[in-house]
DNA sequence: CCATAATCTGAACACCATTCAGATTAAAGG
DNA sequence: CCTTTAATCTGAATGGTGTTCAGATTATGG
């Protein structure tokens, strides 16, 4: 999106260089810490010298700014991931097994780390586009391929990999939100992956 | 709470009756319609015919209002469920098996009906009172007692049975959400129920 | 019937999103 | 280099928000 120079570069200029940027750096900043319902516009572009209005010539709303958060968090929540798998190295079928359960781990971590951030991605802010088939959610991309890994590896019989993103990701995303919410004990968080891979008819 | 007249009663007298009962039911009715974050205390005294601060003599803050409908909500959500596996009469195995599927489908049913009441629950909107172990979230109660019941019959073994709210509340949940917020389509929901089915060693 | 406590109002303060006319500056063309 | 043009940001204003508090109104108990 933005090109140019240091998203938190401090204001010499009547120009700012890169405003959207900042604005949307400033505005993860604040959702991290209020959480997303108390985003204020007017601090966003107070905390980056700037006026109110000038917001409003790269985000025709605050909502618009609030989805460009989502996009992000979107994108960082994918990069994570893969970041956890790959460390996960070797092509057996024991570390295909650890790499599904890598992905659940760390889908729970981001969302501990930054439970703001995550109540922002899947709370109703931010609208995602649905309309394309291409962009998709990459963090689902991500479970697909783990997935096929354990198909490829025999872990799981082709029967099971049938629906088998929706024996994963509902369950780790409930049981995230749970105990983010305080519903149920982070201590339950690796029981919940247990019922993955017997779901999966794992073991 | 309150005892009093009826909540919605017009407001004829200069004290109202019943306002803290009505309050919270004029805020009901517009987070149904605009959603958690755009809620207007403002906008709730005046539908309730009554000045902004008169609220004030009843919830410290806005927050207090929203976990008052957070309070209700969770009670209202058990009440469906409980209606909904009551409906499925029969002390057979295939009975509970049934009322395991139901109490999963009422709780998206629910949030299906009022997506915004639903993220006002699990979006960290409200505070749940998690200091007594007592007054435990009565839905999960209810789940409780379906699995239970499970185990009565032979459903699934007693190893199955431990953790068994784990293999469903999760799974449930995050289907729930990620359905209502667009991310996997509702045909998709039958589905996930079958998972919780293979989880527990059902069939 | 009166005193007391409960309840609600009105006005005020500080903050918020949003709009728009106009000031400032960078970029492009001669 | 200088001027035109387009992009960028400001300042002020409008109408809405949560919250507080002194005081007006009404119900209740003695």
């Amino acid at each position: 999106m933005s090109t140019r120079a240091s998203a938190t570069a401090p204001r010499g200029t009547y120009h700012h260089g890169d405003l959207k940027a900042a604005l949307v750096a400033e505005a993860i900043k604040l959702v991290r810490i209020e959480g997303p319902n108390h985003l204020s516009l007017r601090e966003v572009a107070a905390n980056c010298k700037v006026s109110p209005s000038a917001a409003y010539h790269y985000f025709p709303d605050k909502d618009s700014l609030v989805s460009a958060i989502g996009d992000y968090c979107f994108q960082e929540l994918a990069r994570i991931q893969e970041e956890a798998i790959s460390k996960v190295v070797g092509n057996s079928a024991k570390a295909a097994k650890a790499r599904l359960r890598e992905s659940g781990r760390s889908y729970f971590q981001w969302a501990k780390k930054d439970p703001n951030l995550f109540r922002l991605m899947f709370g109703g802010f931010c609208s995602i586009n649905k309309t394309d088939e291409a962009d998709q959610d990459p963090a689902y991309l991500v479970l697909v391929r783990v997935l096929d890994d354990l198909l490829t590896h025999g872990v799981i019989t082709k029967a099971a990999r049938q629906n088998a993103e929706l024996a994963a990701w509902p369950a780790v995303h409930g049981a995230t939100t749970l105990i983010i919410e305080g519903h149920i004990p982070e201590e339950a968080y690796e029981a919940v992956l247990d019922t993955i891979e017997a779901a999966l008819g794992i073991k």
